[in-house]
DNA sequence: CGATAGCTTGACTCACGTCAAGCCCGGTGG
DNA sequence: CCACCGGGCTTGACGTGAGTCAAGCTATCG
């Protein structure tokens, strides 16, 4: 485990060689058009980018940040951590997301953010972004929207905790997944990139690990899904849809694409 | 149910004869003091008051509002609805929350907002309330604020569905929910007033009517809890508190009282 | 005094957890 | 080149927390 906790030396490759900018842009416009002129204060804003290992801690329960995140490359979690060493994954952030833009105004960071694969993310100061907010009205509005989102997912994910059979909620998880890597362009035809043990699934899903094991091979019986290493096929995408009631409105994605 | 579903022709009887925007006022400043032109434009904002009866909906899933809803008096719950009949709630809004900011900027409403108990709300048209966070930072900050802390709590309860038992689970709300409405000043001693069914509270916590009974005569007989009729007593909260490990910095209130 | 809503209880079922063993595969080192 | 190792996946046997069904109880109300 310590091992794991040390930052890997990697370098930030980003995907396709886009900028640092061009993603959180893209991520933004998920939502509505950017002028130029927003497009240009988002470049301006200084962002530090750092690379860590699989299972290091981005952000530790209880501290207090000054610098807000955004997912650049890879997954990151945030996770709720028990004494008794339980945990429950609480949301799973792809590239474009803000990490932990409520860390802005919230006084105290309840759960703590690790790196669910190796993965990038860029940090800005929480003083440039307050700046930004403060003197642009739509940028603001789109930020929060963004908070809003990771909100309505986490009541989709309240809900299949509740009320849903394991084949169900994780069928549901993976269309959500789906989903959002594909409104941020990191689809392939019905594919995505996703490597994750069936043990970081159960933290997910708040299951065993043997019972994700025995439903993951009950969605690939029925075909709807296969999973091959670091990377997921959506076999039948409507049929699994249709299956778990999913429905992507909540996510708010502008363009209801496909 | 369709009996039900009507609005009850009940007065806006508010708590302690205060007025409706001492409510608001109160409840952000739980955050953050206010100075008096901010109250001043508190009190201004247009509210249009409605009585509820139990059950019956106040927001409907899917609809696209365009007035956000204060909590007045008595709880509203949000909820997401099966295609089967089952449901989850997924929050609990006590007096003073802001039920519904989240249609302010987002474009679709994935959730249902019912009436918990009878219950009254104000509405404030969308209009208003951009008109005001447009111009006033410090209240856009709360305002904002207050749909962060929604999302701690949905994280909590993430958390408990997903990894604890009923008993903890189900303390573990309790002791949130008395919290809160402590912050509010709406508890008297450790007692709070709070009338929901049993089938209610299985909506909530995501079990069974049969197994809320079960898991509610396991904490009175640890002597923890007292139910009776529409009064919940935590006849000890600080063990509640650490059985369940309920630790509520993820509140954010300003004062930890007591 | 029935009627009804909510609470309680017991018997049984079942989805999912736990434990433990075996398998597959890539990585390492002698 | 092969023995060894460890992480992750798979499988079976079994245990258990929670769901389901159904009946009885209680309190309130017209």
């Amino acid at each position: 485990m310590s091992v794991l906790m040390r930052k890997l030396p990697r370098a930030p490759l980003l995907h396709e060689g886009g900028g640092l900018v061009e993603i959180l842009v893209n991520a933004l416009q998920q939502y509505d058009v950017l002028t130029d002129g927003e497009k240009r204060l988002l470049s301006a804003l200084p962002i530090h980018v750092m690379t860590y290992g699989k299972g290091s801690e981005i952000v530790r329960q209880g501290e207090r940040p000054d610098h807000a995140c955004i997912q650049l490359d890879g997954f990151a979690a945030r996770a709720l951590l028990f004494a008794d060493g339980r945990r429950q994954i609480t949301s799973l952030h792809i590239p474009g997301d803000f990490v932990d833009l409520q860390g802005l105004y919230a006084k105290h960071i309840d759960h703590s953010v690790i790196a669910f694969g190796n993965c990038t993310v860029g940090f800005v100061p929480h003083a440039a972004l307050r700046q930004l907010i403060d003197h642009q009205s739509h940028l603001m509005h789109l930020l929060w929207l963004t908070t809003l989102v990771d909100a309505a997912i986490d009541r989709a994910w309240i809900a299949c905790l509740g009320r849903r059979f394991a084949v169900e909620h994780l069928g549901h998880f993976l269309c959500e997944l789906f989903t959002r890597m594909r409104g941020r362009g990191l689809t392939i035809d019905n594919a995505f990139a996703f490597s994750a043990t069936q043990i970081d699934l159960a933290d997910v899903l708040g299951m065993s690990p043997v019972h994700v094991n025995r439903t993951l091979q009950g969605l690939r019986r029925l075909g709807h899904v296969t999973l091959d290493g670091g990377r997921i096929v959506m076999s039948n995408l409507d049929e699994l849809a249709a299956m778990c009631e999913f429905d992507p409105a909540y996510l708010n994605q502008r363009v209801e694409r496909r």
